[in-house]
DNA sequence: AAGAAAATCTGGTCCAACCAGTTGACCACT
DNA sequence: AGTGGTCAACTGGTTGGACCAGATTTTCTT
């Protein structure tokens, strides 16, 4: 109960201890073992309880604050919050780790509607407000996509790439933040089967097309092959009942 | 140079060091300030320099990692990441206190963009797979809605409630932490004004259309119907070039 | 000049206090 | 019984110093 990372692996994968403890006590709340509204441990005695310093206690705690999973109140104790009606997109990595809460099937479908979502809002933006500048670059990059290696992961860093250009192209910030949002944090988690992905990441003339309608500043005509673009890696996998 | 707080307001709005140490580094990140790539000053420099204590440095620089705004490397020296590129939608807030950067008006048009998209599909996601009882439980918000007070104010936090059922309705995790990441990030920062969301608040016939529309499953119906309604609020303002 | 060793940077962790708010039990007074 | 105030015991917030651990730079040896 002393150390938090096992006495095996002694010198492979070390991760700090306030970084384990709060993936910990993330995942815990995240799984609905800590109730929102209930208390959370107090410093010292989380301190106490698995042999760390309060320090490194107290920085997994800020790091709870600031994701919202928690209410620290100076002198009183800290609440668990419900992530639902607080958390942020950034949280995205992690859910899947909790035992409790969304399946990483789900959530990978979830990533994947709002990329579509995102996508083609961006494409048609971006093909209504983009310099010229970018619109070039948007067609060069495809190029450069088109000779990219039969590697499927290094297609699909290609891809991400070139639409980061769409996505900045569209001059919205809180789509480009939430592009990162999906990009670094749940994509890579969800593990997107290869056989959903390919039929959009192979398709490199609907790419050459959508560039295209970008730099022809054909807003409706990019919005709508983005959608159909993205939409195809979208599991067709509905779920009964929510709640 | 020694404290963070100004003497005025000796006891009033008292905040943590480590919180005004963070956003007072995280509006230096933002604001170009400190280039990305470039070495953040170095913990014990940090302390020194402001006069607190290495250990409330180290909090801020937890939370500035979390916010993928600096990479920190045991042994190493933390640097500067590009936040265009690794940061969150949560850093949606404080984007706006930055002084360069994009201005409060262009993130507020960005934010009111994308909760117009989000809503949009949420609304076509919850026509298609919530269930019954969800579905009875919006049409019924939406009678609390109408007999909500005139105060505009309170008529915004009943429209935040309604939109979050349907949000939730679309059984989409994303869309949730997204509707979060704006609701009490971006959009209270911004402070639309008043005049821009009456056209939306005020017509409680539009919010029980849609209800129906999503109680009778009419997916494309209430998606146009969302769409349209979202949009009122997006000031129609152009910029003429990105990047 | 090349490589090894040492000094010295960096962040990571710990201990032991103390400051500062909150809570609640307790007691005096009405 | 009800009210109000005091105080002890929580809670989180902050500080100082020490040391460990990894990375970098310098220095010395070969």
């Amino acid at each position: 109960m002393s150390t938090l990372i096992a006495m095996t692996q002694r010198h492979i994968r070390r991760e700090a201890v306030s970084d384990q403890l709060f993936a910990l006590l993330r995942d815990r709340i995240l799984g609905g073992e800590l109730a929102p509204g209930s208390a959370l441990t107090a410093e010292r005695d989380l301190a106490a309880e698995y042999g760390v310093n309060r320090h490194a206690v107290r920085e997994a705690v800020k790091r709870l604050q600031q994701a919202r999973l928690v209410e620290v109140s100076h002198g009183g104790r800290t609440l668990v919050q419900d992530w639902r009606r607080t958390a942020g997109l950034d949280l995205a990595v992690g859910i899947a780790a909790a035992d409790a809460g969304p399946s990483v099937e789900d959530l990978a479908r979830d990533a994947l509607e709002m990329r579509a979502c995102i996508g083609a809002d961006a494409a048609r933006l971006c093909a209504i407000r983009c310099s010229e500048l970018a619109a070039a670059q948007i067609v060069e990059a495809t190029g450069r996509y088109a000779r990219s290696g039969p590697d499927l992961a290094e297609l699909g860093a290609a891809d991400v790439a070139w639409w980061r250009l769409i996505v900045e192209g569209s001059g919205n910030v809180a789509y480009l933040l939430a592009f990162n949002s999906l990009v670094d944090g749940a994509l890579p988690v969800a593990e997107v089967p290869g056989a959903l992905r390919t039929g959009e990441l192979l398709d490199v003339d609907a790419h050459v097309r959508l560039a295209g309608h970008i730099a022809a500043r054909e807003a409706e005509a990019a919005e709508l092959l983005a959608r159909e673009l993205l939409s195809r890696s979208v599991p067709a996998v509905l779920r009964k009942a929510v709640r």
